[in-house]
DNA sequence: CAGGATCCTAATCGATACTG
DNA sequence: CAGTATCGATTAGGATCCTG
C-alpha cells in the first residue's frame, strides 16, 4: 500500500450499477444482520449470540456500514450498563422478502445436490 | 497457506443455515454472471464485456461455482474456434427475481443518500 | 455491555503470460 | 476463443487485549 506501481489507474470506475447495489450485501455477515434484524430490534449482544461465529470486531464493522447506508437505525439506550438497539429502516425491511428468496432458492439447491452425487464435469 | 497454526479449528461449522444459502452470491461478481446470463445464453467473452473489470482467472472460477452449485449449465459447442455457451438453469432463474429486489433497494438508498448529506453520527 | 486497537490469516481479485 | 498458471495487491475476517 503506498507503490504508485505503473498501473495506469486514468479510468476511476466504469463498475455496473448492479454491482454497486450489490454491496449492500458485502461481507459474509451482512445478510445475517439484517435477517436477525428482522425478527424486531435486537442489542449488540444479542447479535452476537445470534450469529455465533462473527466477531466483535467484523459485527461492529458490518454495523457501521449498513448504518452509513441507511439500511439499519442505531439507537443508544440510556440504561445503566450502556446498551445499544439496532433495528431496520422501513428501506432496510424491503431487503427482507430479497434474502428470503435467495434463501428458498438455497435451499433447493441443497436438495438437489442430494439428489445427484457430484456430478461434476465430465461424467465420463 | 499451509501451516498449521495453532489454532484449534475442533469445532467444524455451526454456521447458520442462512449463511450456507447465502454463499450462492458469493464474491463481487456472482450476481453479475446471474444477472447478465438472465436476458439468454451467453459467451465466456460476452460475459467478459458485460462485465469489464472481472478477470478471465476469476469470471472462469466463479462460472466454474455457480455451475457446481446447479445456478447455471456450461455447453460446449462444436464450433470452429470452440465457444462455450452459459446459461441458467430453472434454480437460476429464481434467483433472478432476488437479486432484482435487491437493485431496486440499493437504487433506493442512494435516492435516498442524495437528500441526506451524510448526517453520519453525531450531527452535531 | 458495546466497541476500539492491534495483529495476523484467509479469501478474493487483477494483471500478465501461456496453452489447447 | 476459452481458458490455466503464477504472482502480487486488496480486503474480509478472527483472536486477543483493552476502554468508556
Amino acid at each position: 500500500m503506498g507503490l504508485p506501481l505503473r498501473r495506469s489507474k486514468v479510468e476511476p470506475p466504469p463498475v455496473c450499477p448492479l454491482t454497486e447495489c450489490m454491496t449492500l450485501l458485502r461481507g459474509a455477515w451482512c445478510p445475517n444482520v439484517i435477517w436477525y434484524l428482522s425478527g424486531g430490534p435486537r442489542r449488540f449482544g444479542e447479535l452476537r449470540v445470534d450469529i455465533p461465529r462473527v466477531s466483535a470486531r467484523v459485527l461492529t464493522a458490518r454495523l457501521r456500514e449498513l448504518e452509513a447506508k441507511g439500511v439499519i437505525a442505531r439507537e443508544v439506550l440510556a440504561t445503566s450498563p450502556p446498551s445499544v438497539e439496532y433495528s431496520l429502516t422501513e428501506l432496510g425491511e424491503e431487503l427482507v422478502p430479497a434474502i428470503r428468496a435467495i434463501v428458498r432458492v438455497g435451499m433447493r439447491l441443497n436438495e438437489h445436490a442430494q439428489h445427484c452425487p457430484t456430478p461434476r464435469r465430465k461424467a465420463a
